[in-house]
DNA sequence: TATTGTTATACTCTATAACTATA
DNA sequence: TATAGTTATAGAGTATAACAATA
């Protein structure tokens, strides 16, 4: 024990290896910690496509949901509206969407994918899952199926 | 179909349902999307207590682990160094924690909780136990070993 | 009056470089 | 020279208020 390995006037045990025990009784905690792993994972992956995890899954968005709204954007990322429009600049600068005006409400912007935005979509959900099959390989199909579903449990209680 | 509601000169698809199904594909996504929601539960828990996610991990690590260092800490929970310090400062300065020198080596503290650090932590942790049983009501035992298991599978990947 | 998108701004969280005091 | 803790600062990420244009 390291506890006693100083004589000191007062004990002053050190601590060799840190324990966070009283957190692993959390699943939240499990999920965090994982979710970080995962999280690094992407960002590396999605930095090859000069994306980040926000203006990718925005993308993903416009490009699945042609013709949606920023607003709608907003509510289903659970973006505040002043932050998506530097997401939706940038995506815009880069030739990856565009805002048309839409002819019935001339206050909103209808957004659609251009081919390149398409196509880096399409690339940047490849690669995504290639990574996702390495990270999870330890994990197989019965498993990954109970966290889905314990996943979208937990989801649907907010 | 909302697709052909306005008739325009060109056709302007309104999107009445958002899908985000090329997301859910992916394990991160789900992930995600529950950790948000596990988020928003234990920040509204720990308000109670005026702590946050971090400053709770680390008042449960000094309480847990008395003697760890700032150095330990920072490494235990993936924190900067400098970000700590504000951290340990405030919970120094509410006397939740004290910072003694460590007569061995003098440039590094020895964390440790105080009575009321104790008690605080012992109490925060019985309320988000009590959360998190409400918040995971609808999985199981055998599923929350799952996902436990699948968490830290994943962990390990790092 | 309410809504869409925008601007400006502030606040939190996290990251980096450089310092001090000790080893 | 290297390490523990600190300071200052910069950069993301996110949140709020107020505005113009339109409904």
């Amino acid at each position: 024990m390291k506890q006693s390995s100083s004589a000191q006037s007062r004990s002053q045990p050190e601590i060799a290896e840190v324990s966070d025990a009283p957190l692993r009784q959390f699943m939240g905690y499990h999920i965090k910690r994982a979710f970080n792993v995962i999280q690094a994972d992407l960002n590396d992956v999605l930095k090859t496509f000069e994306l980040r995890m926000v203006s990718f899954s925005v993308l993903v968005l416009i490009v699945e949901n042609p013709g949606i709204r920023q607003s709608q954007l907003s509510s289903a990322l659970a973006i505040e509206r002043p932050n998506l429009v530097v997401i939706i600049d940038a995506l815009e600068k880069r030739e990856l969407i565009v805002r048309d005006r839409l002819l019935t409400d001339r206050r909103a912007y209808l957004l659609q994918a251009t081919m390149a935005g398409d196509q880096l979509c399409e690339k940047a959900l490849r690669a995504i899952n290639t990574h996702e099959n390495k990270l999870f390989e330890g994990i197989d199909a019965a498993m990954r199926s109970t966290v889905v579903q314990a996943m979208r449990t937990i989801e649907a209680q907010s």
